[in-house]
DNA sequence: AACTGTGACAACCGCTCTGCT
DNA sequence: GAGCAGAGCGGTTGTCACAGT
């Protein structure tokens, strides 16, 4: 079937997204709300494609999202949830609610596949069975034996995953990883099978996403200290440092320094919900661990009674 | 100082999935 | 059940910044 392209090419800008674009998208998200984004190119008249504003907000506008600078429990977990996920960036992000799956998929693109083929002996990273359990893969096998090959993932993964946690256990837990624990639950929900719901990003009820001030904040600080290269604005105006500032800060303060001409900014979202991180629950955490060790006793439970999704299930944070 | 190579990241493209009629 | 439209996902590309020569 011929398909017809997601938008009108004609007169559909693209490339990068210019200050006072991100701020008619926003001003409309925050009136009205993510979703129905068809309707947002014509209501804002933006010139741009709905997909490519779903894009911009889930990828970058969207408030409560984390930029940059990966923490060591976020690289693990990233690690080994690809390994038991494959590249399902959008399940993987599920697990760290202040990543975007394009964040996670440009990090492991560029950092963590390097680092992987780089420290191992080879057949890991892109090539290696742990690293490609992905669709690719299994798209090519009857249904047996991709549940097989699933079956034979998840072990592997399990494995990878179990040891992760040991080392994280190790260390005393941060927030990012409290975060990602927490958030077990979203993708618990969220588990392959029923993985088109995603991150759940845009939902504001269903990822209850820490809709703060601060992206934006941030988003017009950058613009009011630069004003220069302007989709850089926001997109990469947040250095290391200034961003995690800005993140400790949180919604605290709301110094635009242009927000004289904003005044649309000046309240947050109105569904601005609980912070989606919340501190580790450890009985949550014993619960992935009693399925994760579940096998170390010779008991495998493979995908009868405990599976991977029974014991995802068995999360209700 | 100019040029080139490389890394990082934002954005686009095409496909699939889901819900509605 | 079929067809369609909208939304979401993953792969890929384009662009910019910076380091090295």
């Amino acid at each position: 079937m011929v398909r017809p392209p997601c938008c009108d090419k004609e007169g559909v800008k693209k490339g990068p997204w210019t200050p006072e674009e991100d701020l008619v998208l926003v001003s409309y998200i925050q009136e009205h709300g993510p979703g129905n984004w068809r309707a947002v190119p014509t209501r804002t008249g933006l010139m741009r494609c709905s997909k490519s504003c779903r894009l911009r907000w889930t990828n970058y506008l969207r408030p409560g999202i984390k930029r940059g600078n990966f923490t060591d429990q976020e690289e693990k977990l990233i690690v080994h949830l690809q390994a038991l996920l494959g590249n399902r960036w959008a399940a993987i992000a599920s697990y760290l609610p202040e990543r975007t799956d394009n964040d996670i998929k440009n990090f492991w693109n560029t950092h963590l596949k390097r680092k992987l083929q780089g420290g191992g002996d080879g057949g890991e990273g892109d090539g290696g069975a742990a690293s490609k359990p992905s669709t690719q893969r299994l798209a090519s096998s009857s249904k047996g034996q991709w549940e097989r090959q699933l079956q034979t993932d998840i072990d592997m993964a399990r494995r990878a995953l179990r040891e992760a946690l040991t080392s994280i256990h190790d260390v005393k837990p941060l927030p990012d990883a409290a975060g990602a624990a927490g958030s077990l639950s979203g993708a618990a929900a969220d588990s392959p099978a029923s993985s088109s719901s995603g991150a759940s990003q845009c939902s504001p009820s269903a990822s209850g996403y820490v809709l703060t001030t601060a992206n934006i904040s941030r988003m017009l600080d950058g613009w009011a200290r630069k004003g220069g290269r302007p989709s850089s604005g926001p997109a990469t105006p947040v250095p290391a440092e200034s961003a995690s500032a800005s993140a400790s800060s949180e919604a605290s303060e709301v110094s635009y320094g242009v927000s004289a001409t904003l005044p649309v900014l000046t309240s947050p979202f109105e569904y601005e919900t609980k912070p989606s991180v919340t501190a580790p629950d450890q009985t949550q955490l014993s619960a992935i661990e009693s399925w994760l060790f579940a096998d170390v006793d010779g008991v495998d439970h493979h995908l009868q009674g405990g599976s991977l999704l029974d014991a995802a299930m068995d999360y209700t944070f």
